[in-house]
DNA sequence: AGGGTGATGACACCAGGTGCCATCACTTCT
DNA sequence: AGAAGTGATGGCACCTGGTGTCATCACCCT
């Protein structure tokens, strides 16, 4: 037998998760959340910085896929065509969670607190991204502005692809937006 | 005689300026800038969401600027480069205050709580383009996509001219980047 | 057997933030 | 003039997120 439970910091997740959607995120505190997966909140604190980040334990993983899938690109691809691929990875991963995908999103845009955690998350994937373009040898100008515009891109196409109406895959709305995007910078 | 000191918000907001310069914002309570202020803490909050809202007072104003930069732009203009027009309305501005700003933004890049709720005004001022295209009569889609192009142009910009080095007015900056994404994007 | 080690508990503490009521100068109504 | 209303502030209790610190105790290694 374990001296403790396993795996502490999922069952936390999951506390959390399961608390958020029962009662609210605001109306669930640290403490509450500690207790149903019976350790204290000083506890939770040694495994999530705060209570936002626990709703972001996988931005991690997104970021290793879309650098992964980034490298991976061919070396004379363009470097706008390079984060695609990139973004491309992360398509089946989104598509296989959709449910789980749209219901955190909710409560994300309900909360700003959330909604800042999650921009920092994006500008953060934005700074890994541009040092996956440099590594190709992309200039560092160069490098940000087409990091900036992959963001743009998978932003309005998650957007899209979070509402509860839609149907098309995620891959399908990035390459829509990238050509949006196309159109419009050049019609000017 | 006035009953209380007048502009209570604005002594409030500079002696939470001067006190962040002095000993850094995280260690400077909210308490103590009421205190200098001749203030309390609960009235602080009357005057600021938070500890961190007292350096973006200035947003509105940003946003403001944009916006009827934008609306001016002549009816025929392309959606980027009417937002490039809002822009440009806020060159002035910046350019005049270019010690204020850097400092600024010195404080804002070494506290991520700060660098949080920076971007959520950026994605405020975003919805605010969006919303300025769609009365143009540019399409939902079409205006999200632009709006996001013209903060990414403001992003890189500003992050050039915000450093120390840099001689460059921001105007200038801002229609290289315009130029430099107009590039990244095509060239795929 | 005995000494690390590492995750946890327990507890005190700080600071941000809120609700609630009192206060009091000034204004407006009668 | 006097009463009633208003609006910004003070004061205070309170909650909660978050941290520092030390004790604990099962497991591991020698």
């Amino acid at each position: 037998m374990a001296r403790w439970q396993p795996d502490a910091r999922s069952r936390l997740a999951k506390a959390a998760l399961d608390l958020y959607g029962e009662h609210g995120y605001d109306r669930t505190t640290v403490a509450e959340i500690a207790e149903r997966a019976g350790l204290t909140k000083r506890t939770f604190f040694r495994h999530f910085a705060d209570k936002r980040e626990v709703l972001f334990s996988g931005s991690e993983e997104l970021e290793r896929l879309i650098v992964t899938g980034l490298a991976a690109a061919p070396p004379d691809a363009a470097p706008l065509d390079a984060v695609m691929a990139g973004l491309d990875a992360t398509a089946a991963m989104f598509d296989e969670r959709r449910a789980f995908a749209t219901a955190r999103q909710a409560v994300i845009t309900a909360h700003p607190e959330l909604q800042e955690r999650e921009l920092i998350k994006l500008e953060r994937l934005t700074t890994a991204i541009t040092a996956a373009l440099r590594e190709r040898g992309v200039a560092e100008a160069r490098a940000l502005l087409t990091a900036r515009a992959g963001v743009a891109i998978f932003q309005v196409a998650f957007g899209r692809w979070a509402t509860p109406g839609a149907r098309q895959t995620l891959r399908s709305l990035m390459h829509a937006a990238r050509r949006d995007l196309r159109d419009v910078v050049l019609d000017g």
